[in-house]
DNA sequence: AAAGTATGTGTGAGCCTCATACAAACTAAA
DNA sequence: TTTAGTTTGTATGAGGCTCACACATACTTT
């Protein structure tokens, strides 16, 4: 029943394979050495979540003493990690002025990666999130060596990390298909067959000398929107991406949820209709089938809308903004697809905020609040749940800045 | 954006809305004087998910030097909490004998409640999982006071408790209906509309001077599954309850997901069949349709089996076993259509482990083998990604279980 | 009988947070 | 202008916890 089996120690040791990435044991407790990088990282968490704030309203914000927010901000303003902000004076009840403490401008940026099944996208990312140094560079046609890639990958983080006023601070990746977090490997990528169970992770630590973390696409774009974008702050919310697939991830209770094996958040291939459409998978009735680009296209092609075959939802709304009805009609049953499996999500984990990726962002405030409008049938009410819809950063943006926030994710994430 | 707004304090402060219920800040940092309890809460779920377990043992479990775990161990031991068993003869390398560590038989008890919407039942839990003192009550009809019910209750539970032999570490209910774990409130109850808002675990609590804890019963059924049963010792896994209702609950990365407001998990009404039948809750094609006993025995009645109005999946099984064609084939039509939501499930949360409670039991291993093929053949498979199914306890004893492992979470779960 | 191995218990060092006191900076009222 | 009140940020000693190390104990093997 346990994960461990037995080796040469008398009852059941062996517990070897059931530590997580920082060497440390699941079940382990809390050592009094690691209380305070712990810490270190929650008060920095904090101040990302609240913006330049006082030593006086973190303390409050953690539940801490001044003093001890004073012991662990004053190294790091003194590595120039963070700077003092102007005072801000104090309101009508008088006391001294309180000092914003942020993120120096001459803090160590982040090198983002973008990993597609043809190219590669990098940039650096500073800590308020602004993006600098990009590159790009394609992969050759009809190589068969894994290596080729590897070495464009490396040269376009190569050129991005020479760009650098400062060292960055480790390197990010956010990669389409399959990816196993905790061996920083790619497990499998439909379209790029060569790079499957390369692990690109440790290659590009072990080029370049930095602490690099990697993880597949959606969650890439969860952690960017936690840490840089409207999921700022927020304990609970999850990120549906559509286009040509479907997929998600979910941040619950102040985590980002992977799963076992990374596992969690494969939502295009939940049942919403069953005896319904076959889809890529084999199976019948997946959400993927009635709510990506794949089905937009086929249906507008039924109805025989100009530019069916490469239609999206950018013009849809274009066509629909026109009173074209058919087009107004096709983008509500869109929604209503969308927002199906959003409410199974909903029912599911009550994430509550759901920031929508992809294609989707498109069709800007008239399909989100269409979806929205669907989304609030389909959810039975509940005391407190409400249900709040938004719009993720342009694409590329996003997924940049996510790369970025694994770095920061594994750097600050309480290594308990 | 963030969950605070503004009060007298200067940037922003009231952040007292935002505290969980041991009355610490969300977002807090790690006192030195918490790492204590922490970890002594630590230990002693481990001790639970290994079962009797030498100081050494425990201490390469939690990767904690040998004298942190007997500065932890010994006070606990003087206080006749834990005993030392019997010496284990050191095996063939040799050394000092080991003594396993466990609960001692003096150790204080739980007092375990499962309120149902026209009774109360109520028993003590030893820490070994054992049952005794049961109590039970029904509610009297046609009242319309909350107090007659509450006296009703506590006069249940009173029974229970005057039959300790040692005084109750707390009070643990698990309740039909939707439960506010908070507020420790009754938030609805559909049969029993009179407890509607009723704030039971506070009046438990102030009765009897025990710490109490309340949850609704899917929940309370993982939660017992995870201390005694089946769930022991995991860090994933999923509960489902099949019956007149459909309900579940979610472990994840080893922590109990109850979602905000407690509303994670609420399986029942996912769509799983767009265009289906319409569900009790006036949506259309809701898992619940097509999952519960309603859904068996409409489907009975129409292939004319014997008992339809009152068939269960155990009666099914038995017909099955006596070779009724038409029955084998309600079965496994029954078992396919349970198998699409924990499909769902395990495709969003990927629990890989899914403990089933409720009237699937009734139909034994050989509905839990349709289901399981069934789900083998619905998801796609995934590195790793092995699910497994298995059958709860006998429902009362589960449910019992679970009440009592509210407690000891309560109790034991770091409170950071 | 000696060497090897493993368990469990002292002891001092090091790290961390906490409570308290205090200086600094500002407001508001006398 | 003076005085009291309020808030920020720092210094200091106390207390709690884990850790490394040494040591006594108990058992196996050679």
């Amino acid at each position: 029943m346990t994960s461990f089996s037995d080796d040469n120690r008398r009852a059941g040791g062996g517990w070897t394979d059931d530590v997580s990435r920082n060497n440390r044991p699941r079940h382990g407790l809390i050592s009094s050495s690691s209380v305070g990088s712990a810490n270190r990282g929650r008060i920095l968490q904090a101040l990302f979540d609240l913006g330049p704030t006082s030593r006086a309203d973190l303390a409050r914000y953690t539940g801490v003493n001044r003093a001890t927010i004073s012991g662990i901000i004053q190294p790091m303003v003194d590595q120039k990690v963070l700077v003092e902000g102007d005072a801000i004076p104090a309101n009508e009840s008088g006391g001294k002025p309180a000092r914003p403490l942020w993120f120096s401008e001459d803090a160590q940026p982040i090198c983002a990666v973008l990993l597609m099944h043809d190219s590669v996208r990098s940039c650096l990312v500073s800590l308020n999130g602004e993006i600098s140094a990009e590159s790009e560079a394609a992969f050759p046609a009809g190589t068969s060596d894994v290596r080729v890639l590897m070495d464009v990958i490396a040269d376009c983080v190569g050129k991005t990390l020479a760009s650098a006023a400062r060292p960055a601070i480790g390197i990010g990746v956010a990669a389409v298909g399959m990816i196993d977090t905790d061996k920083r490997a790619i497990v499998a990528v439909n379209l790029a067959p060569l790079l499957d169970g390369f692990p690109l992770g440790v290659e590009l630590e072990s080029r370049f000398g930095l602490p690099t973390s990697i993880d597949h696409h959606p969650r890439a774009l969860l952690v960017g929107d936690r840490w840089f974008g409207l999921g700022r702050g927020r304990r609970n919310f999850a990120v549906v991406y559509t286009g040509d697939v479907l997929g998600g991830a979910l941040f619950l209770d102040g985590h980002l949820f992977r799963g076992p094996g990374g596992a969690g958040g494969e939502l295009g291939h939940t049942f919403v209709q069953l005896g319904g459409r076959r889809c890529k998978c084999g199976r019948i009735g997946c959400w993927e089938t009635i709510a990506t680009l794949g089905w937009l296209r086929e249906e507008a092609g039924n109805i025989e809308l100009p530019g069916a075959e490469t239609m999206t939802a950018a013009q849809l709304g274009a066509l629909a903004a026109q009173d074209v009805a058919a087009a107004g009609q096709l983008l509500d049953r869109y929604a209503h697809n969308i927002a199906v499996g959003i409410a199974n999500l909903q029912q599911t984990m009550a994430p509550n905020f759901i920031i929508l990726h992809g294609d989707v962002v498109g069709g800007g405030e008239r399909l989100v609040t269409a979806i929205a409008k669907h989304l609030h049938e389909l959810v039975p009410w509940r005391p407190g749940g409400e249900i709040e819809l938004a719009l993720g950063d342009h694409e590329d943006v996003a997924a940049l800045r996510g790369a970025a926030g694994l770095v920061l994710s594994d750097l600050l994430h309480f290594p308990l």
